[in-house]
DNA sequence: TTGACGATGTGTACAGCGTACACCTATCGT
DNA sequence: ACGATAGGTGTACGCTGTACACATCGTCAA
């Protein structure tokens, strides 16, 4: 291990580069990280960053690692208890991801299974096991959770006051509101309701969203359920099935 | 509009060009369509496409709207019917988004408002709307239902057999299935249950979710909730107030 | 003390990318 | 008959990721 005496400079390191990527990504936009510009931030030659990252996608993967590895962790649960738990942690993970913009098109882009992802879903799954949950619910609970974990979830209308909401391309015809009368009538309702408001209020309805979800699997323990039975009565031929 | 007289070849077109490069994505992934190439396998040179697409980006745009053109319409509901209908507008999503393993994540990457996508949630909308659903319940149960009203959700657990879970870059250290017992219990028992499957059953996962997430949307409507009120008593102070 | 080694940073070079821009040509409306 | 215009061509530019050969330097064995 070289660079014990610090000649001068600061030695590089993967924590080093990882950060000075995330600041870059935060200030310029993730599409302006590039290993060239990450190199000058860094006040060093584009090839010397592949001393400490495998490649451009690696790089990206260990910044989102290093991103989770920041989520705060939550206080140990009082026995039984997981709903404020599970809350409070994926509510920690939103806040951190959404203080960095690019993270959530990152986070839905890339399947990690990096240290401090894996560090997260364990504890995530902990909750559960902890709080008496079977393996077999934990692990449908997570799914039933699903990106909704990392305290995301999708921009469903972007603005839903009546006009903006069409900025297509040059290429292809604008939609016209006309053809949506569901659509616009949705956004008419939630722009009445949030005078002023240019879209959804995604806190809330993240929010919201999740509760629901809390309340089904709480729902689930209650009533035992497991994989050997189905959820309900009405099922259409499952597609596990199906083909 | 010129080209009436067929002189020799097919006449280059917007969708000539979409349906090639949903071709060319599906044989060789979708980052190897580039437009030389996409230009290539349409006998063209590279820059004819733009006369037909603004960029790529809208390229892309363009081969994710079309592919949701053509998932099928189901029948009208009969009145007050919603789950079923809504539960086989998304499978039909599902079929066509999995037979195109690039569309999911190019569905996650982007926040389309183009007309087929737009098309797409009002057909959904509608069948809330139309089951008597309030306009204001319609919009928060389709941020409930989420990325989900795209068929796809996140891969979890890739592998969730003990060992090639762990599949790391040269760079960073190989995570040790022994820092992870939850997961691995989870994975353990899921791998119990299907004997001989390499990871989860994504359909099955998915659908699962899909009616625990159903059945949440039919007791919000029992319930006769609205948006005035909150889910339920015990909320962390809302991330909405919080900041 | 020496000297080989391994880890780190440098410099050059290359193939591939998206696309701006100028151009040619065939067609159509007048 | 003719100019406008839409569609296809060719060239060129700046940017990307990264392979590869090389220089530098701290560490440890001999």
């Amino acid at each position: 291990m070289p660079r014990s005496t610090p000649s001068g400079k600061e030695p590089l390191s993967r924590a080093r580069v990882l950060r000075a990527a995330i600041a870059l990504a935060d200030a310029e936009g993730i599409e302006k990280v590039s290993m060239r510009r990450l190199a000058e931030a860094l006040g060093v030659v584009p090839m010397a960053l592949y001393k400490h990252v495998a490649d451009k996608d690696d790089l990206v993967d260990g910044m989102v690692d290093t991103l989770i590895g920041d989520v705060p962790p939550v206080a140990e649960p009082r026995p039984g208890k997981w709903r404020a738990p599970v809350r409070e942690t994926i509510s920690g993970t939103r806040d951190v991801i959404t203080s960095h913009p690019w993270a959530r098109r990152a986070f839905e882009t890339r399947t990690l299974r990096t240290p401090a992802v894996l560090g997260y879903m364990e504890r995530l799954s902990q909750i559960f096991l902890r709080a008496g949950f079977s393996a077999d619910l934990t692990h449908h609970v997570m799914h039933l959770l699903g990106a909704r974990i990392w305290g995301i979830s999708p921009e469903l209308f972007t603005a839903p006051d009546g006009v903006p909401m069409a900025q297509r391309r040059v290429t292809s015809g604008t939609p016209d509101p006309a053809d949506y009368p569901g659509i616009m009538a949705i956004a008419a309702d939630a722009a009445a309701r949030r005078p002023g408001a240019a879209s959804c209020d995604e806190d809330a309805e993240f929010d919201f969203a999740l509760e629901v979800i809390l309340d089904g699997i709480a729902r689930l323990r209650r009533t035992g359920w497991d994989s050997g039975r189905s959820t309900r009565g009405q099922r259409v031929p499952s597609r596990s099935s199906r083909n």
